[in-house]
DNA sequence: CCGCTCATGTAACTGGTTACATGATTTA
DNA sequence: TAAATCATGTAACCAGTTACATGAGCGG
């Protein structure tokens, strides 16, 4: 596999013994982490598959809020300081309650900033436009089709936004400002793809 | 590790032996794959260097483009069938450059859509606003300076797009849409947390 | 000659994903 | 009682990451 070419690399460079993984308390939080965190924050003592619900539920997550993610994930907080757990039980159904400890409310605080790392303000990422940036190589009847889909795709997202708004945005003023980004952001998409619209015919 | 609490899962299920990976023709492409052959498209014929310079240049880009990614997945492509490669020199220097295939067209044609995936189109990730979504956890100092810290930030950001569309907008149409959902989008942005801080003072 | 950038690549690790297994509880 | 959902978890896999190694070529 590596011989094509001239290969100017060597095969195989000799390799020191790998070093044990850090602890979550040692090491910087994920983006993931974090953000669970933030959760048992705002939920209060919770399970696992609370977080997990409660995430899906949520229009503006990039995380599949999988199992295989969020349980290996809320004990690696445990393991760092940044919650405690319990096991609780209804009935004869058990469960594991976490909770925030001090440790890991400094460490919420601290991932939310200032400062904030650059990489969390430049630009963000929107698969729209990675995709429209090559329509060029599309047939003229394809970018037609693309920009009404996008339209079309786009008012419902708005409808969404608008849904959630009325829904939980009044409870707690953060949540409302969360969707109102999302409001101004799904604004701000759609009226790009107009643009592209008009100047593409 | 896993002897807490009542468990109530069985230790160990067994397990079928591994199927063989998909290659990258029958596989769908992931985001970076699709992405990095459209760069080759756009490029023409060029080396997975070129491929990491353009990425690192762009402002726009959520991935590293380490070499530890792009390499193996240029292997992948080829494999799919989707680029070819062939070795080329410079003097003494060895280069391998990629060119699209009429298959790898076809692909990146069938990745732009339509149809767009819905999670395509869906509310952006977008770190701030998962910040922002635990502002009350911070003390009220906290929250204004960190107001502060997104406004000055996007107003770099801002600045940068602009240089961004005037140094590559002119080229391509199509770039120039890219750098205008930039701008759009961190207008968007700004105004957001424009409202924040009056809203929370 | 030194240090920088060009250029190609690999090894080790890791934070996620999909896909499953298991059992309790609820609802049709 | 059968099907759905609640709830917890693991195993296998994988697409990325960091960190390195190697050498060519170039400017000082």
């Amino acid at each position: 596999m590596a011989s094509r070419g001239k290969k100017t690399g060597r095969p195989a460079p000799p390799r020191e013994p790998r070093r044990p993984r850090r602890s979550a308390r040692a090491r910087e939080l994920s983006e993931l982490e974090s953000f669970t965190l933030g959760l048992v924050w705002q939920l209060g003592p919770c399970s696992p598959y609370e977080i997990r619900r409660h995430m899906k539920g949520s229009p503006s997550t990039q995380w599949s809020a999988s199992a295989g993610a969020i349980y290996p994930l809320m004990r690696r907080l445990e393991k760092g300081g940044m919650v405690e757990s319990r096991p609780a039980r209804t009935g004869r159904r058990t469960r594991r309650e976490y909770t925030i400890s001090p440790a890991g409310e400094e460490a919420l605080r601290r991932w939310i900033g200032p400062p904030l790392p650059r990489e969390a303000v430049s630009v963000t990422y929107d698969p729209l436009r990675s995709r429209a940036r090559f329509l060029g190589a599309a047939t003229p009847t394809q970018r037609r089709a693309w920009l009404r889909d996008a339209e079309a795709a786009l008012d419902q997202v708005a409808e969404m936004v608008r849904a959630w708004q009325t829904e939980y945005g009044g409870e707690n003023p953060y949540l409302s400002l969360v969707t109102r980004n999302g409001e101004l952001e799904t604004e701000a998409r759609r009226r790009w793809i107009g643009e592209m619209a008009q100047k593409l015919g």
